[in-house]
DNA sequence: GCCGTTTTCGGCCCGACTGTTTTCAGTCG
């Protein structure tokens, strides 16, 4: 997969580009860019199939390009730029205030070419005589040059999301208690639940911007205050993580949540939209030349604009404008539709807590039904059941189920998937048990055709009704394993094996691009969590959130269904 | 360099902020 190789030397060539004061070409490669960054498929496969000039913003020149690249790994235009200037760009751009015109700048005045070099002209007083900047820039350049060395590193979605919500609530509770009514929600790509985030964006009203704004500076987890201010302020916690506060007129609030939801190239196509229309959106609002027609409500502006409500999960600019000018965006899977976990740990294995503990929590929550699938392994750290074991578990759970009114406890195992595919377990052991999770834990280094095959026998093994975590990727720390996607849904079709969304905010897994592959494929999926304890049953949303932004229906989600139609469903080791 | 229910040529998303300037360029989100 070279998505992420063929996109930087696009996005080097466009701070190349602008460098010289190119006019248009920087923005037209960052838009190839971006497009074959999130692209679902290896951009590989596209050129294999003679469709690379189908991608928005790629036409025949960049399409020639990426071929190249593709064919021979790097791109002589890139390669002839970069001799021209011969600067750690990555390096440099990623010190706060710096782009591409002022690296140009650096490298032809003083001669700098790394972040090294910057340290030292700074430091000798080099960068206030350029024309053009002066000393307030070196003092800049000289106080941001640690954290660009440091580069920033995205956090998971689970690790930034109870953070906002914390910080959100605070920010309420205190405008409350001071007598000021204020609206504070979270935005950003958090607000659009991705995967991972940079930093967390804040939007807020209020009567009382400063005092809001002392709120937020004086947290306790604050580290550093980048700024302060009534319409911004910015601040560093003590986990690195950065946030921005921004405060807005309550007439604006819902134009300035959509600017600041995103994402970019949603919002660009959202401005050419209204720009079509004869109006012009910014964060302000919608407006016909002067006149503010939308913007206290996120509703109200797409109204004005002809368009469905969209929800914040599918704003990536995949289409999900042209859907909502038709009325033909899908009605993507609710957060509270889920009726009941199909994955979960329990003591018996490497879990923390009780069947019961966990059907009871299962029960607080809503569902109908939890699943215990306990490893069936012989993996000695997860503490594994065997046949006798996994029958004594049964006897349990049938006490239970007479016991606990209001939830169905079904009979469950994890198994291993081998190397060669066979699942840890055999059709003896597994009798009787409603639901099969196979997992692949181990012997991940292997030729993407050997664990197609792997994945496709266990499918075929006739044991196994769900996959979990297809890929074992471990966000930031493992790379996906290598499979053909396209064999594994025709598999998972032919044999009505169901693959999971791994809700554990780690893995997230099927993501949300393989997510809509499978989908578009025909395959049912199925999210759950994996919970080893009883509060990481919460984590299911973060599963849910990956299938709405795969544009995943409720009826691809077989535990969306009441428990009579589930066992119906789920096909009997 | 890309793209088209106003265009196959002539446009290309918007606004704030900062630091540098005598009216604006660069950066950022």
């Amino acid at each position: 997969m070279k998505n992420e190789l063929v996109a930087k030397i696009l996005n080097e060539i466009a701070d190349m580009l602008e460098m010289q004061a190119v006019q248009f070409k920087p923005a037209a490669y960052r838009r190839a860019a971006r497009t074959i960054e999130s692209l679902a498929e290896p951009i590989e496969d596209v050129y294999a199939k003679g469709k690379l000039e189908e991608l928005p913003g790629v036409g025949a020149a960049i399409a020639k390009k990426v071929a190249e690249i593709i064919e021979t790994g790097s791109l002589k235009y890139h390669q002839e730029l970069k001799a021209k200037t011969p600067v750690d760009l990555e390096g440099l751009l990623a010190v706060e205030g710096i782009g591409p015109k002022t690296v140009s700048l650096l490298y032809k005045r003083v001669g700098v070419r790394s972040l090294d070099d910057l340290e030292r002209a700074a430091s000798q007083h080099k960068i206030r005589e350029i024309k053009g900047l002066g000393p307030k820039t070196e003092e800049n350049i000289l106080s941001s040059i640690e954290l660009a060395k440091r580069r920033k590193e995205r956090v998971t979605l689970g690790t930034a999301l109870p953070v906002a919500e914390r910080i959100c609530e605070n920010l309420r509770a205190e405008a409350r208690s001071r007598g000021a009514t204020c609206t504070v929600e979270a935005a950003g790509s958090l607000r659009r639940m991705r995967e991972s985030i940079g930093d967390i964006d804040i939007l807020a009203t209020t009567q009382n911007p400063s005092g809001l704004s002392d709120s937020f500076t004086r947290m306790s987890d604050v580290r550093k205050v980048l700024e302060k201010g009534e319409t911004r302020s910015s601040v560093i916690l003590t986990n690195n993580l950065q946030v921005d506060l921004r405060v807005v007129q309550e007439g604006s609030f819902g134009s300035a949540l959509m600017y600041f939801t995103g994402s970019k190239d949603h919002n660009i196509a959202m401005r050419k939209l209204a720009i079509a229309k004869g109006l012009k959106l910014s964060e302000y609002g919608l407006f016909r030349g002067d006149q503010q027609v939308a913007g206290r409500t996120e509703d109200e502006v797409y109204a004005k604009l002809g368009l469905e409500y969209i929800p914040p999960e599918l704003r990536e600019d995949h289409g999900e404008v042209a859907a909502a000018q038709d009325h033909t965006l899908p009605e993507i899977v609710p957060y509270d539709a889920i009726r009941g976990d199909l994955q979960t740990h329990t003591k018996w294995s490497d879990g923390v807590n009780t069947i019961e503990e966990m059907a009871q929590a299962a029960k607080t929550m809503g569902y109908e039904y939890v699943a215990i699938t306990d490893h069936y392994s012989t993996i000695p750290v997860v503490n594994g059941l065997n046949e006798h074991r996994l029958r004594e578990q049964a006897k349990e759970i049938d006490k239970l189920n007479e016991k606990i009114d209001g939830i169905r406890i079904l009979k469950g195992a994890e198994v291993d998937i081998a190397a060669d595919g066979t699942p840890s377990a055999d059709k003896a052991a597994l009798r009787g048990l409603d639901v099969v999770v196979g997992s692949v834990h181990g012997t991940f280094k292997q030729t993407k055709k050997e664990m197609t095959q792997r994945l496709i026998a266990a499918m075929e093994s006739g044991l196994v009704s769900i996959i979990g975590h297809p890929t074992s990727r471990k966000i930031n720390k493992k790379n996906p394993c290598e499979m053909d996607f396209d064999e594994l849904f025709d598999a998972s079709k032919r044999t009505g094996t169901y693959l999971e969304i791994n809700a554990s905010p780690e893995r997230l897994d099927l993501s949300d691009t393989n997510a809509g592959l499978a989908v578009k494929a025909g395959c049912k999926l199925t999210v759950n969590t994996d919970a080893h304890d009883t509060e990481e049953l919460r984590n299911i949303r973060f599963g849910v959130a990956m299938a709405r932004r795969a544009w995943v229906r409720k009826t691809d989600v077989i535990n969306t269904m009441p428990l009579r139609e589930l066992i119906k469903t789920l096909r009997k080791p």
